[in-house]
DNA sequence: GCAGGGATTGCCCCTTGGGGCAGCGGCCGC
DNA sequence: GCGGCCGCTGCCCCAAGGGGCAATCCCTGC
C-alpha cells in the first residue's frame, strides 16, 4: 500500500532558481521533476502520479496560466502552486479564479512554500480518493442494463415497485427482478445506500465552469 | 416578493470615486449605497437584503480584507468585489481565498465591473435560494424529539425497524410511531426524500473555503 | 388528587419489499 | 431445427414497513 512519495512538478525557465527550488523540495523529502516548459511538462507528464505542480507565470511559449488551463481539463487534474517574480493582479485573480491553490511571489520564504505544497498535496489526496470512489461507484453504474437503470432512477425518485411497473410498463414481479439486481451491482446494502450512490452518479458530469472573465488585463 | 431590487453596498473612502461608483451603478438600475468606512457599514447594514458588496482594500479603519473576514463570519454573508486602486499580489490572494467574487483595479471598464457585479448577484442570490431551503430544513429538523432524533439518524443510515428498536432499547412498534412523526414532521413523502433532507442538514456547517471540488468561479 | 397530554407498547391487519421456483418465449450458436 | 441462456412473469411465502386502537405510565397544571 501507500507509502508513494508526491511527486512535486517544477516548471520555471529559470534554471538556477528551478535547481534551487527543487533540492529544497527534495531535502524536505519529496521526489521532484522539473522542467523548462510548459510544453516539456504536458509531453513528459500525464498528471497520473499523486503530486501537483509548482509553476511559475511567465515563460517562452505557454504560459502558465495556458498550462493551468490544459491541467484542469484534464481528469487528473493536479493542484497548482503559482511561484512568480512577475506576478500581477490581474495574473493573480484569473489563477485563482481557475483553482490555483496558492500564488507566490518571489522571492519566498522556505516555510510559506513548503506549507502551500503541503496544501496542494492534501488537496490533491482527497480529491484522488474522492474521484476513485465516484470511478467505481460509475462503472458499476455502467454495468447495469438499460432497463435496469430506468428502474433505479425510478426507486431512488421514491416510486413503489407498483408505480415503477406501470411507468415502465412491466409486472411488479420483474420490477422487483431489477430491482435486485440493481442492489446487488451497486453494491449497495441498503436503500439508503443505493440512494446515497445514485445521488452522487446521477449528478451531472462536471461542466468547465464558463472561462472567468479573468478581470479585465 | 420578487421584483426586489438587488442592494449593492459601495465601501470606499475615496468619496468622489465612491460618488461616481453609485451613479454608474444606478444607472444600470441597482439600488445602492455607499459608505466611508468598513466601520460604518457595518453599523448601517445588516445584510439582509439580496445584493453584494463594492469594497475597497485601503481605508483608514479597518480594511477591505477585515471587513471580508467580518462578512463571512455572517450567517449571510455577502458576495464581495473588491475594487482598489493599490492591489498587491498577496492581498489579492487573500481576498480570492476567502471567497471575493472579484478581486478589480481602479480605474475599472464600467462592463468589467458590471459584470463582476452581475455575477455576484448571481451567486448571492444562488445562496440565497440554498440557504432557505437548508433553513427550513434545520427548522423541521429542530423541531424533532431527542428520541425522533436518533430513530431518523438509524433510520437514514439503513438499519431495520428492529435493529433500531435494539439500538436504543425501544420496542420495534415504538420505532415505528418515531419513524412516522420523523417522516410527517420533515415533511418526507418518502424514505429517499428523508435520506436526502437528512444528509444536508446533518451535514457539518460550512468550512471558510470549499471549491475542492468543482473549482469555484 | 385529578384531568389532559405525550410517550410507549401490544395486538392486529394490510401493504410493500424480497426472493425461490417454474413456465414461457425470443435470440444465438452449432 | 435444436438446446441453452436470458429476460419476463405468475404463484406463493415470508419479512418488513405502516398504521388504527386501546391500555399504561409519567409529567404537568389546576
Amino acid at each position: 500500500m501507500g507509502a508513494t512519495v508526491p511527486v512535486i512538478r517544477v516548471v520555471d525557465d529559470d534554471e538556477p532558481f528551478r535547481t534551487a527550488i527543487s533540492r529544497l523540495l527534495r531535502a524536505a523529502g519529496y521526489q521532484v521533476r522539473d522542467y523548462a516548459s510548459a510544453g516539456a511538462f504536458l509531453l513528459a507528464d500525464g498528471g497520473s502520479e499523486p503530486g501537483c505542480v509548482l509553476l511559475d507565470l511567465r515563460m517562452p511559449g505557454p504560459n502558465g496560466l495556458d498550462l493551468q488551463s490544459a491541467l484542469r481539463k484534464r481528469d487528473d487534474a493536479l493542484p497548482v502552486v503559482f511561484l512568480t517574480g512577475h506576478g500581477t493582479v490581474p495574473a493573480t485573480v484569473r489563477a485563482m479564479k481557475d483553482g490555483a491553490e496558492d500564488f507566490l511571489t518571489k522571492p519566498v520564504k522556505r516555510e510559506v512554500l513548503l506549507e502551500a505544497v503541503r496544501r496542494a498535496l492534501a488537496r490533491d489526496a482527497e480529491r484522488r480518493g474522492a474521484g476513485e470512489h465516484l470511478r467505481r461507484l460509475r462503472e458499476r453504474f455502467d454495468g447495469l442494463t438499460s432497463r435496469e437503470r430506468a428502474v433505479m432512477e425510478l426507486v431512488v425518485a421514491g416510486r413503489l415497485n407498483k408505480q415503477i411497473a406501470a411507468a415502465i410498463g412491466a409486472s411488479e414481479r420483474t420490477v422487483k427482478a431489477h430491482r435486485a439486481r440493481v442492489m446487488a451491482k451497486m453494491g449497495a446494502a441498503s436503500l439508503a445506500d443505493l440512494i446515497r450512490s445514485a445521488d452522487r452518479v446521477l449528478r451531472e458530469p462536471r461542466e468547465p465552469r464558463e472561462p472567468a472573465t479573468a478581470g479585465q488585463a
